[in-house]
DNA sequence: CTGAAAGCGCTAACAC
DNA sequence: GTGTTAGCGCTTTCAG
C-alpha cells in the first residue's frame, strides 16, 4: 500500500479496452470475445496488475473475508476448530480475520464491532459466552454467524455442536459401570452455556437417577496448573472418578496423582475431551472425541451458504462424536 | 454488509454538519468545537453509527490490518507466536488476516498475493520456508513484513528469533557431560533455512569439535507418529541422546520407548524445543524454551514501527532462550 | 461483446 | 472551525 500501484485503468489503457472489460476479464465474465480476454490476460501478467480487493469490496459490497471469533489461539480445542474453517474457507476463497477475545483490552461486543466495521461477509463465533451486546451487533447488521462447538442459550443463531449431554451421559455410565460412585465433574465456567445447558443438567440427572446424592462440581480449573492444584481436594472430598472438560486441566490433575504416587485409574479414573493433549500423555485419557476439525468444516460451509442466501435446511447440526477408551479408565 | 447501513453521510444530515466534520469527530481530529462534536457524537451514538473500514482503506490508503503467514495454527509453536502478535496488534490497534501455507490447494506465493491484494499494512512470516516467489510478492508491493521465530538465508528481511546454534550447543554439551557420545539430530526439515543455516552447522560443528565423526540426522520427523515410529530406528543406529526440533514429535519418540519399557534418560537423553507439551508429558522434557510470545510481541512491535515509518535501530533481534532441565537427562 | 458513467463510503487537501 | 470537492480503485447498470 505504499508503492505506486499498477490498476485497473492503467491495465485498460495498455489492452486498449476500457475498465469495465477489464474488470469482466479479472472475474471470469463470459462475455468477453476470446482474442480480447488474451490481450488483456498478456497486460495483467506483464504488469503484475493485482485486484485491490479494498477497492473492490467497496464497489461489490462483498469482502470474501469472514471473521473468526476465538477465546485463545493457544488453546488446541479452538485451534483444531480453526483448522477445520480455515481448509473451507480456502476452498471457497475467502480469508480469514480473527479476533480473539480473552482477557482483552477491548470487550467482546467491541471486538466484535471492529470485524463488523470491516465488513466481513460473515462470522464465526467459538467462544462459550455469547453477550446480548455482541448478538445484537451481529443482528443489526444483518451479518450471517455460525457458532461452532457451542450454542447461544436461545438457538437464535446457527450452530455446529455434537450432543454434549448424551456424551456427558455416556462418560459418566462408563465410570459408574467400573464401580465408580463418588463421580465429580470439572469444568471451566458453570455459566458458559453449554455448561449451563448440558453439561450441568446432565450431571444433575445421572447423579439422580443413581441415587447418588448432589455430587461436586469443580468450577473455574481451566489450565494445567488449575488442575495440578484441584487433585489434593478431589482426594480430600473422597472423589474416585471425574469428568474433565478442558484436556490440559485434566493433565494436570492426572500428573498431580503421577507425582503423589497414586495409581490411575485404579484410585481415580478420568474422562475428558480430546484434544491431540488427551492421547500423548501417560497414562493417555480416556477422552470424548468430539470432531473438531469437521465442526469447523460444517460450520464453515453452512456459512458460505448462508453468505450467499442459499437454503439451509438445518442450522443446528449435531455431528457424531467417540467415546475412546484409554488407559485412564478401567481395562475391560 | 445486507442492510442499509448508516454511512456518514446520514449522521452528517442529522447532525447539520458537512461529512468532513463528521470524519473530523470520527477520527478524533481537534479542530472541531466543543459542542460541534457533541451534537455530533450524539447523533452517532442515536444511529448506532460505525465507519465501514473498506471504504476508511480506501480513501486513506491504510486498513489497519496485518497479514498473519503461518504453517499451522494447531502446531503450538506457531499458536504462542501468534498470541503475542495478537496482544501487540490488539494494543495498536491492527486487525489480523491469518494465512495458513501448510497442505494447501494454493501455493505460498499465492496466499501471500491474496493477502497483499487486501492491502494489509504490514505482515508477519512464521514460516521456515520464505520462497523466492513470496519475497519478491512482499518486495513489489514494499509491503512491511517481519520474520518470527524463522530468518530467511538472506536476511534481508526483519526477524525476531532466539540465537539456534549458540542453543544447540548447550543442549549438545549438556547430552555429552552426561557422557553421551552418540548424539543425533531431529528434524522436521533439512531444508528450511534455519536447519540449512543454523542447526546443522551447529550439529557438524559440534560432532567435529569432539571427535564424534559423522553422526545421524534424521529429518522429516514432524509429528507424534512420525517420532513414535522413529524410535526403534534410533535404536537400531546405537542412538543414546538426541535433540528433537519438534516436541510433538518428541513425545512420540518417548512413549515409543516407555512403551517399549526401555528408562529415560538412561537409555537415551532427550532435548527438544519446547511448547506447552514437553513439560505436561512424563518424564517431562528438557527443552529449549524459546520465548514464543516475547518473540511474536516484539516482531509485532516492530511491525507497527516500520508500518509507520518509524525508525527501527536493529532489524535482526536476538532474544534470550532457556535451557530448561527436566526429566529426560540426567539428574545433576 | 464492449464502453461510458455513476456510484460504493470515506479521507484529505483546499478554501473560506 | 467548517464546508466543498476531488478522488481512492473497483463493480455494475445501462446503452449500443
Amino acid at each position: 500500500m505504499r508503492k505506486q500501484e499498477i490498476t485497473i485503468y492503467d491495465v485498460a489503457r495498455e489492452a486498449k479496452v476500457s475498465m469495465a472489460t477489464v474488470s469482466r476479464v479479472v472475474n471470469g465474465n463470459t462475455n468477453v470475445r476470446k482474442d480480447t480476454r488474451e490481450r488483456v490476460m498478456e497486460v495483467i501478467n506483464r504488469l503484475h496488475y493485482q485486484p485491490n480487493a479494498v477497492a473492490q469490496g467497496l464497489a461489490s459490497k462483498r469482502t470474501t473475508t469472514v471473521g473468526l471469533i476465538v477465546p485463545d489461539l493457544t488453546d488446541l480445542y479452538f485451534a483444531e476448530l480453526s483448522k477445520g474453517i480455515d481448509d473451507i474457507a480456502l476452498i471457497y476463497k475467502y480469508n480469514i480475520i480473527i479476533t480473539t477475545i480473552e482477557n482483552r483490552l477491548m470487550k467482546e461486543d467491541q471486538a466484535i464491532q471492529s470485524l463488523l466495521n470491516k465488513q466481513v461477509d460473515g462470522a464465526i463465533y467459538m467462544s462459550d459466552r455469547l453477550s446480548k451486546e455482541a448478538a445484537d451487533a451481529f443482528k443489526r447488521t444483518d451479518t450471517p454467524v455460525v457458532l461452532a462447538g457451542t450454542k447461544d442459550n436461545r438457538q437464535e443463531f446457527a450452530s455446529v455442536t455434537i450432543d454434549y449431554q448424551k456424551a456427558d451421559t455416556e462418560a459418566y455410565n462408563l465410570m459408574y459401570n467400573d464401580g465408580k460412585r463418588n463421580v465429580a465433574l470439572v469444568i471451566a465456567d458453570a455459566n458458559a452455556v453449554v455448561n449451563a445447558e448440558n453439561r450441568l443438567p446432565a450431571y444433575k440427572k445421572f447423579m439422580a437417577d443413581h441415587d447418588l446424592g448432589e455430587g461436586h462440581v469443580y468450577d473455574n480449573i481451566k489450565d494445567y496448573s488449575d488442575g495440578y492444584n484441584l487433585y489434593s481436594q478431589l482426594v480430600k472430598d473422597g472423589i474416585d472418578a471425574i469428568l474433565v472438560s478442558h484436556d490440559i486441566a485434566a493433565v494436570g490433575i492426572l500428573n498431580s496423582a503421577m507425582d503423589a504416587g497414586k495409581k490411575i485409574p485404579e484410585e481415580m479414573e478420568i474422562v475428558t475431551n480430546a484434544t491431540q493433549i488427551a492421547s500423548v500423555v501417560r497414562p493417555s485419557l480416556t477422552a470424548i472425541k468430539q470432531p473438531l476439525y469437521d465442526i469447523g468444516a460444517v460450520a464453515m460451509r453452512m456459512l458460505t451458504k448462508l453468505m450467499r442466501d442459499e437454503e439451509v435446511a438445518d442450522t443446528h447440526i449435531l455431528l457424531p462424536y467417540e467415546l475412546l477408551k484409554k488407559q485412564s479408565t478401567a481395562n475391560q
